[in-house]
DNA sequence: TAGAATTAATTAGTAACATTCACTCACGGT
DNA sequence: ACCGTGAGTGAATGTTACTAATTAATTCTA
């Protein structure tokens, strides 16, 4: 969940419980938003339509967010935080790093699988609200998310499993953008998501390429 | 520019010059939306100020086109007739299906580059649309863009050049994926693109693979 | 060439919706 | 008893996409 920031407790654990207590008209309009989301678009979803959902006012929502948008960005972010979580245990105790790599492709693609409100959200929605890239949420992606999978990556470069002659980030950019597109028509027409599947052919083309190594007449 | 659709001229050429010939308010509500694109957001540009810079009314808009999104996919659809001819020029007479491959990658960043408000469009707004998955711009795309990128590697697979345990399809997918999101970042903040550098890393990742091959302790 | 018919364009709204403002209520501390 | 603060609300407002009714211009035909 996480609707509170990083606790960060300064001398003795103080007043634990209420480091950041969370309104209860907060978190009603952040659920309520997340259950609209389950059934609607988010630019069909109305203010008013939130409020009533919320059961509270609709002036509530401007004092706790900034705006609508906002509003979604907190909802991505928690939904973000639930992942991560899954991520880094999953990611323990994978042995090699190219299995690493497989292990990583397979969870992204678990999560859009299985949540698709967050893949929605993230695929279609968010990208096109221009101050969505002056949020906190996509500050988190960018220097926790982003960052984590190019560890990865580094890791597997430092290791000799992983070729050196490509940027790392480049690489991320090309990881993170074949999986976002293999899911793209899934997740905008729902349809089911073969997590199993994808992963294979996936790495498949990642580890060795397109190229045809049998290939008699070589390059 | 191709404002207007297929000619698919019956019997003989009838008439060639007026098959359907265009309101000169359509063009300038057209060109005042490209104009502004320039400049401005898609949804900050109010249906107002199109029809101001066009120098026509509001409610002209509404003739010529279904509502605000309408035009921008027309808008969109015009800007890719433009690009789909070069592509089909320049990718006549490549040897090599691999080097075609290389050449398709080059055109679409080059594309991507050299035509910001195209590659925003593309990548940032009209995703988030969800009319424009019914639009005939969108059908386009997949039936004639997506389709001629197939057959590239189809070619590929048939010569022998390219692995066939992949399907062609999904090849398709890690191909466009990695070229959208290797711009994005470069795309959402103008920042500047270069083609051979992109396109260079690119086919090294796509054609051989992340794995180092000359590592000892081989997989 | 008159005038019917069709196409181009405009004027003047309207309804929906996000956002804001000014205000009330509850309550913990002093 | 009262001040300060945080939670919450009701009612208004301005913006904006979109529409209905109407007029102007152009093309077609007798």
């Amino acid at each position: 969940m996480s609707l509170t920031y990083a606790p960060r407790m300064k001398e003795q654990n103080y007043k634990l419980d209420a480091v950041e207590t969370i309104p209860p008209g907060k978190k009603k309009i952040i659920d309520a938003l997340k259950a609209l989301l389950e059934k609607k678009e988010f630019d069909t979803i109305t203010t008013a339509e939130i409020a009533q959902t919320a059961g509270v006012s609709e002036a509530l929502i401007y004092k706790y967010f900034k705006d609508k948008r906002d509003l979604l960005y907190v909802v991505l972010r928690d939904y973000l935080d639930e992942y991560l979580a899954r991520f880094e245990s999953d990611l323990k105790g994978i042995e090699g790093h190219l299995n690493r790599i497989r292990r990583l492709i397979w969870m992204h693609i678990h999560v859009y699988a299985s949540n698709r409100v967050m893949a929605k959200i993230l695929s279609l929605v968010v990208r096109g609200l221009p101050d969505f890239y002056a949020s906190e949420t996509y500050d988190w992606i960018v220097t926790v998310y982003a960052r984590r999978v190019l560890n990865v990556i580094e890791e597997g470069i430092r290791s000799g499993e992983i070729r050196s002659d490509v940027p790392p980030k480049f690489i991320r950019q090309v990881l993170l953008g074949s999986l976002e597109h293999i899911c793209l028509r899934e997740v905008i027409f729902d349809k089911e998501i073969d997590p199993d599947e994808l992963t294979e052919n996936l790495c498949k083309l990642l580890f060795r390429g397109i190229e045809n190594r049998d290939n008699p007449q070589a390059t």
